[in-house]
DNA sequence: AATGAATGAGCCTTCATTCAT
DNA sequence: GATGAATGAAGGCTCATTCAT
């Protein structure tokens, strides 16, 4: 339909090279210390390109996020693998899990969580709508299961906070990436390492939350 | 006696009011975003005044991080409070109500908790020696706690670990402030609330670590 | 054919433009008192201009050089006009006459000479190419000559500093300018003084030669 | 006279020192990449003593000059060790010897060819003074012992040029310092060598003049 | 659709000099 | 007489963006 049918896919070609290009050096320099330049050298594109495609740099950040996005939900879907009428215990078990395997990913996924640990401290209008999304309903989904295991006595409060707590320790050695590793240089964050931190998380919010629910 | 003192104030003001606006500026856009100029407008000095006095721009930062430390440091010491033969709960109580106090105090110790964010994000050498002279000593602390209460039969790695759990708690709200105020907006974090979250964490590690421990 | 050829002379005008000024400027001032912005106004060129096309300042002082130097090499041949199978003597007499001519030539390859006169003084990382590529063969070619001259008897020591006293000769003037100006103001170096400079050069050269090859 | 007599000789002391660090530094790195700052650091002195004791950073340079120019003189008359009625040859031979010893005397006194060097670069006001009240005269010495040489027959012009093809094979390995270096590695210009090199120079022109005398 | 040259604003730093003490 | 703090001008360089092609 248009008069050079190869150009288009050359054209998604550069634009999707821009993207993977820039996922890299965002997650790696942040958003503001990336420059346009590299990101085009790095795609083999050129200086305009990112202009020309995104209109700003701003602009491709925004497509760098959506397309990570995507990839990461793709790859981990909400139900972490656990099967719907499975007991809670195991939900929770599956749920840590999952939330480090992912935050841990290598690869382009691994880009979603540098992304979103930038965020945190820089936020960008891209951010209301990750929680809107995909945190939100993460954290009802895990709020139905710290209920069951709370029991039916426990209040809305009680239930938000201890989702949190589990949260908390998920994201935690990700997060504070630099100091564990100068503070525990031994974990490389292996799978072994994760499936056994998993446990320790698993163990310690159930000791808790059997603890608090008496 | 008289007149002396008064030169040396004056002298120092230039290196202080520097000190302050830097502290601010840094811990709002960070290191790399901010800019001299900016600092030194808001500090009513001269553009050349930062290297003159720190050298660098690096050398006004560390300047900073010193301060704020030493701020920080001295509103909120070591034993928080806790006499040396109280209870290991309660030291962990006082601990843990302390953390939370000092990363959310307002005025300058604020930005000394917006600093560290920012070092786990983008570290400079400043992170090292933070790790080394501040954090590594509280984790000694605060693992001598948790062994206490989880008892002999504990391992090291146990200990190290659950000490973990509790600190990702103290840090979670801080560290992800952006992704809460979205999710719990009505959480404002003042001296009642951060006492209410303090009380929730503490029962909750407590409760993990007395199950873990059977 | 008429198209392309256009347009190519217009990316490099910036660039050619640049190079020109510079030369002017550095000749002048030298490499570290010449200023990237006198040097973009004087060609008419953005600040940024010399960053874009030469990388650098120093760069830029790198272009200018080889610029320079591929001029002077194309207006003064190594030979010198010389046959090679002309008699040794004469060889002498033109090496000197053209290293004259080049040394004091107006224009742009002015610059060469006023630039190598700053590298003697403040040398920068051009000087060495410029030894290994220029000046080394000019002074093996030079030797070649003098051996002749000297004849089989003398040692390779008596070949190299008779040389350098034929090369001292020829550069002195040059290189002594301001104090020849105070000495001798009649001395304008016109295309007539330089030729009974280098034939003093020669003869002084050539009695002291066979005088030593006795 | 003076309140406080124990004041003048400190005075001159930092004044001194500020001349002695200046020489070092201006022959070092030439008088526009010296810093101020530099040289009080490296006098011992405070900043604003440079303003203070010489008017700004072109009023040290100059009393730098004067006092090396008055050190060199000092130790290398312009007799150079030859006696009124010596023969013009051993004239000559003292005359380049001593030459060449000054100028590459090691101390404070090479600061002296050193800033002579970078004079003929970028000459300033100082320059003028110098050729009058040293190279002028010492060049109508010179002259004399040329006359002597070439004989009556000589015209004034050929005495002229013969003089200074003696100078300027003196003046080519201190000038040429940084091609020399590179072309001739193994001449460190120790004593030996210097002795060597006006041997050489002297046969040379000795030779040479005679030649032309005939 | 895509490019490479060009731009202008802005950043950090340096430096000789001045000023209050 | 002498100092250390402070200044303002300027310099090299970077960067996102635009423009003509």
């Amino acid at each position: 339909m248009s008069k050079t049918p190869s150009s288009d896919p050359i054209h998604a070609r550069t634009r999707e090279s821009l993207i993977l290009a820039a996922g890299a050096v965002f997650a790696e320099q942040g958003f503001r210390a990336a420059t346009v330049r590299d990101i085009c050298k790095s795609a083999g594109a050129n200086v305009a390109a990112v202009n020309y495609h995104f209109r700003d740099k701003a602009g491709l950040y925004r497509a760098v996020w959506q397309y990570s996005h995507h990839c990461a939900l793709r790859k981990y879907p909400l139900q972490h693998g656990a099967s719907e009428d499975a007991k809670p215990q195991d939900k929770l078990r599956a749920y840590i899990s999952s939330f480090l395997l992912r935050i841990f990913d290598k690869g382009e996924i691994a880009w979603f969580g540098k992304l979103i640990s930038r965020e945190m401290i820089e936020p960008t209008p891209v951010l209301e709508a990750l929680v809107k999304e995909e945190i939100q309903p993460q954290l009802i989904y895990l709020s139905g299961i710290v209920r069951c295991i709370l029991g039916p006595k426990a209040t809305d409060i009680q239930v938000q906070r201890s989702a949190m707590s589990v949260v908390s320790q998920c994201v935690f050695y990700h997060h504070c990436g630099p100091v564990i590793r100068h503070l525990l240089p031994h974990l490389t964050f292996s799978k072994s390492q994760i499936e056994e931190l998993a446990d320790h998380i698993y163990k310690f919010s159930l000791a808790a939350m059997k603890g608090l629910g008496k």
